[in-house]
DNA sequence: GTCTATAGGGAGATAGAC
DNA sequence: GTCTATCTCCCTATAGAC
């Protein structure tokens, strides 16, 4: 996995910090965040990076690829967290290895997850790209089938919670290991106290 | 207060379901929902109820003016159970008053608070006409003056979970009494238990 | 990898007839 | 209250030079 000298035919040579493709992410990223996908035009995205639309569209066919390229991340790393979960025997298992999975992705990848959440033309794009929802799947790990109501309201508690990670401006000062640990902990609580018994 | 039959000045004439004006405010919140305010254009919200784009602009000089009016229930609302809470005499008092405002406020306008919560250009141009921006004093409320940061997460966690209210599919089957109460009894059980001690 | 230039369309917004 | 017609601007996207 080390940037091995010779034979790095995928790698991009001489890294020269992954280039211009990924400072056009990072600017995208930062602007989905703050004007959210349909208020970012290509023009602020070259702007914020000092080149010209023309320049992002030599590494982007078109915005949408930006988007999913944007999400990516994120996207890869829950849909595997997902089919792990569901490999698991117990309903408690699969729903702790789904919490911490989901714990870990929205404290490490904060501004995606409130992007695939909060934005619709962003959720809407990742829905018709993945191969299946997993909205539907994770509800089933955490709340498991046919939940009551107050299951349901604890279930979606801890996904509006997990969602303000990325939307708090109050909690971008706390740092990845100790939002986890509370946010773990207050999810668990939530949890186990209110969507038992279902 | 009631419909008093003479000098109904202001008052629409012979009440034809609240007019046209009414019905772009429908067909905008259906469509800010599920497009968001930069997904949607005029010419969506024309075709939704049968008009042309020069119809809405009877009724509104701008489409800034079509956000603000649907965001304005919710908006008025949100600002009148800040200014009461913040008149009571104890901390409890005043977080129990706002938590207990926001639930109803979230239910009784579901979508209005999602799309105030988290769409991005909704949030500026509400923070922008208002006259002060009420999300801190509202976490103030909540959480006092310098919490910790488990305080910070379950207020986090509580916000969440009010926002959700409007984006969350497997919520809108339940009414709005029974949802608030389970609502209100998580919220506050869990705010009690974790975020007592600043 | 970046540029200039431009095509083609849809955006917000206005004028004026009915 | 609604229409047709139009303005202007900015959007996504493409072509081709350097």
């Amino acid at each position: 996995m080390s940037t091995s000298p010779a034979k790095a035919t995928k790698e991009p040579r001489s890294r020269p910090s992954g280039g211009a493709r990924q400072r056009v992410l990072d600017a995208a990223l930062d602007l989905f965040a703050e004007n959210g996908v349909s208020g970012t035009s290509l023009q602020m995205i070259a702007d914020h990076i000092g080149v010209t639309k023309a320049a992002v569209y030599h590494q982007f066919p078109s915005k949408d690829e930006i988007v999913l390229a944007v999400l990516a991340p994120g996207m890869e790393t829950l849909q595997r967290s997902v089919e792990e979960a569901e490999r698991l025997d117990t309903p408690e298992a699969r729903r702790a290895s789904m919490l911490a999975a989901l714990v870990d992705l929205v404290v490490s990848h904060r501004r995606i997850a409130a992007i695939l959440n909060a934005d619709p033309a962003a959720s809407r794009l990742a829905r018709s790209h993945a191969a299946l929802d997993v909205a539907p799947r994770i509800r089933e790990l955490m709340v498991g089938t046919d939940p009551d109501i107050r299951s349901d309201v604890a279930g979606a508690m801890v996904g509006g919670a997990l969602m303000m990670v990325g939307l708090a401006p109050e909690l971008e000062r706390y740092d990845d290991e100790e939002l986890s640990r509370h946010l773990l902990e207050l999810a668990q609580d939530l949890l186990s106290r209110h969507a038992g018994e279902a």
